[in-house]
RNA sequence: UCGGUAGAUUGGGUGAUCGCUCCAUGCCAUAUGGGGAGGAAAGUCCGAGCUCCACUGGGCAGGGUGCUGGCUAACGGCCAGGCGGGGAAACCCGACGGAAAGUGCAACAGAAAACAAACUACCUCUAAAAAGAGGCAAAGGUGAAAUGGCGAGUUAAGAGCUCACCGCUUCAAUGGUGACAUUGAAGGCAUGGCAAACCCCACUCGGAGCAAGGCCAAAUAGGAGAACCAAGACAGCUCAGGUCGUUCUCGGGUUGGCUGCUAGAGGCUGCAAGUAAUUGUAGUCCCAGAUAAAUGAUCACUGUCUCCAUCCGGAGAUACAGAACUCGGCUUAUAUAUCUACCUUCAAC
RNA sequence: GGCUCGAUAGUUAAACGGAUAUAACAAGGGUCUUCUAAACCCUAGUUCGAGGUUCGAUUCCUCGUCGAGCUA
């Protein structure tokens, strides 16, 4: 994921915490808001420190944005991923459908879902 | 062999597709090539480089280390040795200076806990006995710890009171750079324990940390007037000295980027010096640089181990853990696998 | 990233190296009461974990685990 898509500053981030909607999932936490149309939609992810040691918590990292990655959304929106304790222990297909299904539970997918070759 | 001890290494591999990041080259919507986690990257327990602040003198505190010799940029690290303890041995462990400078502490028990004393006893005298006076500290019991140990002599009974051996202290000689060891002589029990209690002695330590520090951009009035060294700061406290300034009146704003940043007390191989730690020298290599955090995801084949199965094969597991300025150590975590050297109480051959 | 602290009943705290580890509140049980409250009595700690010093450790030292605070 290029370094344009994601979002990077604190400021950005607390942004999005007090003014976005969110959804929530057994394994994930989803909180977007609606920016701008004219750009790409940029993605956050947040890993909290109890949900394991550094190596676990970065392998949850790295799947989440690869399962981003392989999925097409809608553009101009700010989101943030929140994992939960469960998905440090799930692999990472059961992760990838939790992505899939908390970004159409939010209508937030493109009508067509294939993905991006 | 089993079992054990010490040290060292390893920390799965190959390929495909799709990505991330840094560097170089060319081109500027991109392409090609190359690099991309560890032995502990961890804990932040020590030491140093590097950067800034202080660096004028005096006084008082405070921290650290603690057998000896060496190594090192330095160390609380390492190597070698001494002493003490553990083990059958290989080997392992040790905050291992000072208690005859001073102060302090030792609950309960016990007669008595540190400087002298005497509860039950033992002996002598007065005496029928009880009791009293004196001698003594061998035996008893208490305790974590009890005034050298053991044997003999002496004695009213005993006792370093005397003697032999052992221990201790002092002195001398020899060996060793030294810690210390060995030998001899003398003393005649003085000098109990605790310093991870205060403390004394020797050596040593200025403070802060890459969010250090520097540059740029943005923003802004980096200012104006009055008074004073009274208070404050200059990085333990204090005195003197110096510097910054401080107080009152009027009046503000920022949290981005670049650099530091990776060629170093560097790695690997050989040779030489040294018991070793280590050092010297020759050749060769360039080996992460992110900043809400890169080093990944999926698939195939395969290595190792475990289980199931007559076989073909199948299922599962594959540790601890993620760089954040950089090194030298220490400590802690760690599935396995491999190699080298050494030991022999017991058991088997 | 760096620095500095702390951990004791369920909670908040106390403790001179020597008590059966103390107090308050909470919880449970009991006494009292027709019942409840109040009052009184009783119960419950691996002193965060592992080593070491010491005759003896909550206390002193070392290592670890967890939790706070400060620092731009």
């Amino acid at each position: 994921m290029k370094k344009e898509l994601r979002i990077r500053k604190p400021l950005d981030f607390s942004h999005v915490y007090t003014n976005g909607r969110s959804w929530v999932n057994g394994l994930l936490v989803l909180k977007a808001l609606h920016v701008d149309n004219s750009h790409e939609s940029r993605f956050g992810f947040t890993v909290a420190r109890r949900t394991g040691n550094t190596v676990v918590r970065n392998t949850v990292k790295r799947r989440l944005r690869e399962s981003v990655r392989h999925t097409l959304v809608k553009d101009g929106w700010d989101m943030i991923f929140v994992a939960r304790q469960k998905a440090a222990v799930v692999s990472y297909q059961e992760l990838r459908d939790a992505v899939q299904s908390i970004l159409s539970k939010a209508n937030l997918l493109t009508i067509d879902r294939q993905e991006k070759t």
